[in-house]
DNA sequence: CTGAAAGCGCTTACAG
DNA sequence: CTGAAAGCGCTTACAG
């Protein structure tokens, strides 16, 4: 690839024998440029292929027009969902997105949000990485004075902007559903709980069980059981005690219900009729195993696009803004095969 | 958010005494500078709280360590699994990914190109959208002397790095498969044929047929079935017909296959025993439908990986690169259920 | 080893 | 409406 000299607004000026500060100004729409010179200008523009360099514009204007997004993982569907999201509101008002994969590990996590910050991102999305154990990185944002808005998976006591879910709710109606539909012993597979969402997603489970007169079985309540291989594992040892559930809520994903589908599937054991099965994160996947899957979803594109707008009505209005915001949206109990006990599907 | 000044090396200069010189040279692991001014320096940094203002540096630079991408969708599979695949290998040697999604619109694919241009990236990887017809925005990237790579879908008459997969030879393996498992009247569904990408799956189909000595039959081909809902109607027309298909192979995606399975099932029609189905793409969720799917594995994340290397490769050696460098993948037909007819499964 | 100075490409207050 | 000048925050050839 070959060096190539950009054309700069000194050229164009240069050539029409004015200065850079007209092209400027023509070239940004300002009101105080004659018509003439304006149309002068950017048909020259044109015709010398002038691209405006950001990198100056920004460096001079003080901001980068861009946000930097840091995941735990790009190739999740949830997160890819939440970043096309975010994408589509943010890319008509002319900023950028800079991803980032956190691959769930704390160190690069850091990574990431120093490299955006010399970046002069004007705002980070982030959904922490299972294993964050600290958030002096999330404080250090805030005090670069760049704006931070953290999604589903947050740390809660920094105050900053947040968009989540109600997960506690969202789990509480999916176990009262199994409970309505007449399952005595619902176990729980659940998340590394120091992930908010895992923790209120227990929550939901402890309080459905209660609301409806059920007492808690410890040894039905299974400690990180989070993706399809460990969620299988689980349903092993579930189903081969002596008192095995008759309902698994697999509060993580779907990726872990689906484990325990299969599980279920190689012991011969019915579902739904002798087990219900209840995922989480409406995966497509869930639509279509047999029988399909009762699951939750998280409304993810909805979520990315929440947090591009609340960006910018934050942006919009620089004074105000005072105490944190959170928006919380409901996902929606979605009622499939797998927990339909009692019909005949 | 309040506006915060951030501290520049000008403040770590002044504080000690110094000049700016001094500082950015101990910050950039200079060698001419001495080593007790440095570590002085470092220290002094990062009581500041110091961050370096990467849009200065890069400016000044003339590059932006930046890599652009243009996909049609973020949230797709195939291309989020490309794009961690790419951030992975671009990100340890301190590049940054700036993602944009075309939805699949010419207009959009040229506004994400002009952005990036302006943005002074160092590369540009994209795939192009399905309608697009001219190429006049890609010929711009290159007159810019920003590099280009494109993957998968790519604009053949483009003298451009890219990395693609052997979607002429994948097909060709996939149909001969079905031929030799028993299948005899093979429909096909295909995408749109301005993608280089369904031309060249139609291309394997149809040396299938002719290696293995079978004619082509015209009313099994059809024209753009590339989603699950087309693939389901296209399915319903060829099982309709009076000389119904025996076997589909859903070029296109995964979920056109999907399509064919659901109107399969509706219509009660055995697969794979009455008829054979075989997808593209190897999506998660082939593996658990009723039957699995046979399908193509792409090895999307190792494409972006080979993107990302080959970027590298070329910015390694500027001098040699002279002729278009095309990097061929040779995805893998995993067989499975659904293509299993005279076997009892 | 350190400093003074120029410059990356833009934008914008200040004059006129 | 246009120009001259300063400056965004860095880096780097040039002196010493």
């Amino acid at each position: 690839m070959k060096k190539v000299k950009r054309t700069t607004i000194y050229d164009i000026a240069a050539k029409l024998g004015i200065t850079a500060s007209s092209v400027s100004r023509a070239l940004n729409n300002s009101s105080q440029v004659n018509e003439k010179t304006r149309e002068l200008i950017i048909k020259t523009a044109d015709e010398l292929n002038y691209k405006r360099n950001t990198l100056a514009s920004n460096l001079r204007k003080g901001h980068s027009k861009t946000i930097g997004v840091v995941v735990p993982r790009i190739n999740q569907n949830f997160f890819s969902n939440v970043i096309a999201g975010i994408e589509e509101t943010t890319y008509q008002k002319g900023y950028n997105l800079i991803i980032c994969q956190s691959g769930e590990v704390h160190d690069k996590e850091i990574q990431c949000v120093n490299t955006l910050i010399n970046q002069h991102v004007d705002c980070i999305v982030i959904s922490v990485s299972a294993d964050s154990y600290d958030y002096q990185h999330l404080q250090n944002v805030l005090d670069h004075g760049i704006q931070l808005i953290q999604f589903d998976r947050v740390a809660e006591e920094l105050e900053t902007l947040k968009v989540i879910n109600d997960n506690e709710q969202a789990s509480f109606e999916a176990v009262s559903h199994l409970i309505e539909n007449g399952y005595k012993r619902i176990a729980l597979l659940e998340g590394p709980q120091n992930l908010n969402i895992f923790r209120q997603r227990k929550n939901g489970y402890l309080r459905a069980l209660e609301t409806h007169k059920v007492k808690v079985i410890d040894e039905l309540v299974v400690e990180n059981a989070w993706t399809k291989e460990l969620g299988a594992e689980a349903t092993r040892k579930l189903l081969n005690l002596p008192h095995p559930p008759d309902a698994i809520f697999a509060s993580t994903s779907d990726f872990s219900a689906l484990g325990v589908l299969e599980v279920a599937n190689v012991m011969n054991i019915k579902v739904p009729s002798e087990l219900g099965i209840c995922g989480y994160s409406n995966e497509a996947f869930t639509e279509i195993t047999s029988p399909s899957i009762t699951t939750i979803d998280q409304f993810s594109v909805y979520m990315g696009k929440t947090i591009g707008n609340l960006f910018f009505q934050e942006i919009a209005n620089v004074e105000v803004s005072v105490k944190p915001k959170i928006i919380s949206i409901k996902p929606e109990l979605i009622i499939r095969g797998s927990t339909k006990k009692n019909s005949s599907l």
